[in-house]
RNA sequence: GGGCGCUUAGCUCAGUUGGUUAGAGCGCAGCCUUCACACGGCUGAGGUCAGGCGUUCGAGUCGCCUAGCGCCCA
């Protein structure tokens, strides 16, 4: 073809222009026919993007990251599954929805057609049914989604948007129910009236893998119980005297001498006049206040552990609003010495917030004479959700759980199977595994998510039978409970006695999320693809999420499949502002995107990304996207030189053996090596290594071969060997590194290749070593280093780089000087040298080199 | 408290299985408008490899200890 090498070279539109490209041909499609088997296929499980959120520098790294690896594997010859999906399921997205439409969730309501989106927010908020409201997010959702698919596109990510999901799509319900209901059969999935982490604002429980330890101020308040058998007062330090008439009983560490006599023994509760007994139990911290601590049902996660295995009672007082339970003292369960008092002081805390009824009970103790002294500042670390503001309660309700309990062998095992980038990683993993102390909880009480696929039967009295739950047939999935009729009921039995109900909660979006490679290969409804693609290849992600994402999916393969998800986990680091700090909103230095993109361009954006290794926190550097930048223009103009002068050189005529000078055979030796040691990397996931060695190699190019060469390469004449050899060895390098920067710099690869061809670099093969290149890479090397010599000169001089140079006289070892006499020739022409001469000296360590200039 | 990682030039980072004089880029300084490239190029200065002890003919690299930083878990 006839080239089309621009007149002046410009980066200015390039990611308009190929990614359009890219999108009509179909580039990155993956084509299910051009595969004979799961060999041949390079599968990648993204975990999806938080739509709701905001894109930050993180998603730009870690995606660039996937996609230089996915560009490479492509090249070298796999078809590439490469699907994006997008994360819109659960509360971020409910929060988002709230604010910016002004409304509530009221699942009491009924759904109204006409209900119209407002031009502003509603001021105040105001209720809307759960029908609407789901309406409201995936309208919200599919906004956010064309957001996130123009940065992708924008920075080059070579996903097959044909293939997108969401996590509240019906492929996405389809396969979280089928998985429940799959896990209900094989029974490692049960519902349970216990103990659950509650959050009081969203209303919701939360799971082990949502907490978050936070160091809050407390204090410590001293209170007397009594002695049952003489009254003398016992001292317990307790962070939440609210929590005293839930008080169950008293522990002591079993070696604390000072309350042997007390164990098995009762004592009575300051103002409420509860009978409590006092045990000995291993977690008692001696240390801690006055070693002998109060058990409420339920202050903290300890209080949970003691209630289960001193099988003690149960007090409920906290509601899931946050707020005190009304309960009658002297009823069963609240048993009091003094019911009619009891009650009395219970009602001036009843209804209110903790810390209200807290600073209520420390007052009335107070006036009771039941505290001692004064209270005590302390910092404390305390269980909050990770996305909740105040401290989680624990609320007794009914709750679907998956086993862990007896997996955790079995996930260990799997996590040292899985291959890891870097591989220390795997200690995140292990580390979390060890520490599960209980089942997943995968209810949430929540409005937009995927509803658990159940019914429950309603006897004649009209009580709810939650022990033999109504399933639906696994092809009717996805279904939705309050609104779908289970088989043998219609919808007018809903709620009535002999009828039905819908379970009313929906799933935890890890349920959903830790299906992504079940959902994106339509594992159940495309057989063929879904063994085409599955186990997957690659699992990128950041470190941040190992607990969680990585985990659940794990979890969930195994017990789907009894394998791994995928077989390596290339894990990125985080971002961090420009001063190494963690970009967190409430610090405002986070750092957008688009605007970094639209000044440096996605090519030189990208190669920052590149440099980040795998697992390594990495600084937002712009200085390194302007070297990447630069990078580029410089890759616009070497190749705009090469492909200027080697049109009718055609590749296929030459005889590497015998028409090939030794300069341009020792640059393709190099050139051979950049090859097989980039590939190398690239099969480690170590791209940042592959980047460099091109990146390096690419600039000896530039600086030294082409200033060699350039004499010889301007010549018109065709008939001589040491011309074409040139041209030929210019036109290949150049062939060869266009395609090693591919993966990194799409766009601007893509603009020089389609100056001499009309496909996509992207669907070339990856460079393969040149054959019978025998060259001796000692001879690019040695007359690079007369040239520096002779360049140090003139700059010393002050003179132009053009200046000529009278004599250049070398002193050195006869290898040194054998290599340089044979780029003898390259050598004069590119420094300009009218005579060279030679001195053999087998004694000088370094080659002495003495330039004059005219 | 347990675990993982990091500490190399002013900054950001490479440094293979231990092996001459420890590398790169940025920044800095100086120079050059050169016929691919000023959205450039060339040249240069700059380091007690966190500290200590040990193994070794030889340690940035291996082992132990100390300090500091970051993260994960409890």
């Amino acid at each position: 073809m006839v080239y089309k090498v621009p007149e002046s070279t410009k980066i200015e539109g390039l990611e308009e222009k190929w990614s359009s490209f890219w999108e009509e041909n179909n580039t990155f499609r993956f084509n299910r026919a051009n595969v004979k088997s799961r060999g041949e296929v390079f599968s990648i499980d993204t975990p999806p993007p938080t739509v709701s959120g905001s894109l930050h520098m993180g998603h730009i790294f870690s995606y660039t990251h996937t996609d230089i690896v996915v560009r490479y594997q492509r090249m070298n010859g796999k078809e590439i599954f490469y699907p994006m999906g997008w994360d819109d399921n659960g509360l971020p997205t409910e929060r988002r929805v709230q604010n910016y439409f002004g409304v509530t969730c009221d699942p009491e309501l009924a759904y109204d057609a006409n209900f119209e989106i407002p031009a502003k927010p509603f001021d105040p908020p105001i209720p809307i049914s759960r029908p609407n409201f789901v309406e409201l997010c995936l309208k919200l959702t599919q906004e956010d989604e064309k957001t996130f698919e123009d940065l992708w596109r924008h920075l080059g990510i070579s996903v097959d948007w044909s293939m997108t999901y969401a996590t509240i799509g019906k492929d996405a319900q389809r396969v979280s129910q089928l998985g429940f209901l799959r896990l209900l059969e094989s029974k490692s999935a049960y519902q349970a009236f216990s103990p659950t982490l509650w959050d009081v604002d969203f209303k919701t429980a939360v799971a082990q893998a949502e907490l978050e330890d936070r160091e809050v101020d407390g204090a410590y308040h001293q209170i007397k119980f009594y002695r049952e058998s003489n009254l003398e007062p016992v001292l317990i330090d307790t962070t939440r005297p609210e929590l005293l008439p839930a008080c169950v009983a008293l522990v002591c560490h079993p070696s604390d001498d000072r309350y042997k006599d007390l164990i098995g023994h009762n004592v009575i509760s300051p103002l409420f006049k509860v009978k409590v007994p006092v045990h000995a139990h291993e977690l008692a911290d001696p240390e801690k206040g006055t070693g002998i601590a109060m058990v409420c049902t339920f202050g903290d996660t300890t209080d949970v552990e003691w209630w289960r295995d001193l099988n003690l009672e149960l007090r409920s007082v906290v509601g899931r609003d946050g707020r005190i339970l009304p309960v009658e003292f002297g009823s069963a369960g609240f048993e009091s010495l003094d019911s009619n008092g009891a009650n009395d002081y219970f009602s001036q805390i009843v209804g209110k917030k903790m810390n209200q009824a807290r600073m209520k009970i420390v007052e009335l103790l107070r006036e009771n004479n039941h505290i001692v002294g004064q209270e005590r500042s302390i910092r404390h670390a305390v269980k909050f959700f990770e996305k909740g503001d105040r401290p989680l309660e624990i609320v007794t309700s009914r709750q679907w759980y998956i086993k862990l309990s007896d997996l955790t062998e079995d996930l260990a095992r799997l996590g040292k199977e899985l291959n890891w980038y870097p591989s220390h990683m795997v200690s995140r993993y292990l580390n979390w595994v060890a520490g599960l102390n209980g089942d997943w909880n995968i209810s949430r009480q929540r409005y937009f998510g995927v509803p658990f696929p159940l019914w429950y039967g309603i006897d004649d009295s009209g009580s709810v039978d939650f022990s033999s739950p109504i399933v639906p047939a696994e092809a009717d999935l996805p279904i939705d409970p309050s609104t779908d009729v289970p088989k043998g009921f219609n919808e007018n039995m809903r709620g009535e006695p002999g009828g039905f109900i819908g379970d009313p909660d929906v799933m935890d979006t890890w349920a959903t999320s830790s299906l992504t490679p079940q959902i994106a290969a339509k594992y159940e409804s495309d057989e063929e693809l879904f063994n085409l693609v599955f186990p997957m290849d690659l699992r990128p992600q950041a470190h941040d999420i190992i607990r969680t994402w990585l985990f659940s999916t794990v979890v969930r393969s195994y017990l789907e499949h009894k394998v791994l998800p995928w077989k390596n986990a290339a894990i990125s680091g985080w971002v961090l502002d420009p001063d190494r700090k963690k970009m967190s909103k409430s610090k405002g230095n986070v750092i957008t995107p688009m605007p970094l993109l639209e000044k440096h361009g996605a090519d030189a954006v990208r190669y920052w990304s590149g440099s980040g290794r795998p697992g390594v926190d990495t600084a937002i550097d712009e200085g390194q996207m302007k070297v990447g930048r630069r990078l580029v223009i410089k890759i616009l103009n070497a190749s705009k030189f090469v492909l200027g002068r080697v049109e009718n050189v055609d590749l296929k005529d030459f005889d590497l053996a015998n028409d090939l000078t030794p300069l341009d055979r020792s640059i393709l030796k190099i050139l051979n090596e950049v090859i097989e040691h980039s590939s190398r990397s690239f099969e480690q996931f170590d791209y940042t290594k592959a980047l460099e060695l091109t990146e390096t190699f690419f600039w000896e190019f530039c600086d030294d071969y082409l200033e060699l060469v350039k004499v010889r390469a301007y010549s018109e004449e065709v008939q001589s060997k040491e011309v074409m050899s040139a041209k030929y060895t210019l036109k290949l390098t150049l062939d060869n590194l266009i395609r090693l920067f591919a993966p990194f710099l799409p766009f601007v690869t893509e603009e020089v290749w389609s100056w001499w061809h009309s496909s996509s670099v992207h669907l070339e093969n990856w460079p393969e070593q040149i054959a019978d290149v025998n060259g001796d890479e000692g001879i690019f090397r040695t007359a690079g280093v007369v040239l520096l010599e002779i360049r140090k000169k003139k700059t010393q001089e002050k003179k132009s780089l053009k200046f000529p140079v009278k004599s250049v006289h070398v002193v050195s070892n006869s290898d040194f000087i054998q290599r340089a006499k044979l780029s003898l020739s390259d050598l004069q022409s590119a420094g300009g040298v009218e005579e060279v001469s030679f001195q053999v000296s087998e004694i000088t360590t370094a080659p002495e080199i003495h330039v004059i200039l005219d």
